[in-house]
DNA sequence: GTGCTATTGAGAATCAATTACAATAATACC
DNA sequence: GGTATTATTGTAATTGATTCTCAATAGCAC
């Protein structure tokens, strides 16, 4: 079975709720979707931008959490003061290394976590709806520097 | 052998940095010490003042620091907005079970971990510092109210 | 097309956290 | 103890990310 693109489920998410079709909202999304990698709010914004496109800060801001509600994009924490996102949709799901020197991050994944989320749910009555692993160090040029 | 006390851990922390031990600095910690659990500057500034302290939020910000860098404190994101703490030295390494719905926090170890961290030294060549999980789900009663 | 109302951009507001500054006080040295 | 040095303090101002207000605009259902 093929997977809807993500410009179709984010059509349907937003016929579904009586909500509005408008080109910001498309033009944000198309944006991100050219992305590769983690973004936040400002570089969105001056991409954007750079392609003439005159979509205010706010209209991201109130963009972003439709498409995180439909399950295009997740919020990525970093810890630096604000947030940072990804495009997921038909991605796997992983976890980040970040190196604390020059800000590199790689992303594995840890099969293990799935067998907590079950073990948590049994031990504690809780249902779980998710989890975010992250990991620093100093990759092996910022080890050098110090 | 036993363990230093935590406001021997801070003074020599100062001393050897020819930073200055002052009474603000001390009240601050003796707080944190008494709290059992998580709290925020905010809460932690109206306990003070509930003491008749006459500490500054701007002093608490600039205490805070000192404490997570001589390994008293760590910071705890819960991803609401600002900054939470936990008093650690003395406490074993633990990750946090959420809910979404109350805001309970439940703590509980996965010793996989460590295994991860040393493969993901191995893997990329990482000198890995630390990491954060975090898990979200609905409490028992939170599914009810559901 | 008309009416309803969701959405927009601009700027104001919010709020945690940081900073500037002048007054104070902790340490080092005599 | 007294003095010089400078770290620390409280206050108030500032920053920066995010949210909100509001009047104008524009989707969408009929
Ligand atoms: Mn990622
Ligand atoms: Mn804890
Ligand atoms: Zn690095
Ligand atoms: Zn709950």
């Amino acid at each position: 079975m093929v997977m809807k693109s993500e410009i179709q489920v984010f059509r349907e998410y937003i016929r579904g709720r009586h909500l509005r079709r408008t080109p910001e909202r498309e033009q944000i999304l198309q944006e991100i979707l050219e992305i590769q990698g983690h973004f936040d709010v400002d570089e969105l914004h001056l991409r954007l931008r750079d392609k003439g496109s005159k979509v205010s800060k706010a209209s991201i801001y109130r963009a972003l959490p439709l498409f995180i509600d439909c399950g295009l994009v997740r919020e990525v924490d970093f810890s630096d003061g604000h947030w940072h996102y990804e495009h997921i949709y038909g991605h796997a799901h992983h976890c980040h290394l970040r190196c604390l020197g020059c800000g590199e991050v790689l992303e594995f994944q840890e099969p293990e976590l799935g067998r907590l989320e079950a073990h948590l749910a049994r031990e504690y009555g809780y249902r779980i709806k998710g989890h975010q692993l992250q990991v620093q160090g100093l990759c092996a040029t910022c080890q050098e520097a110090e």
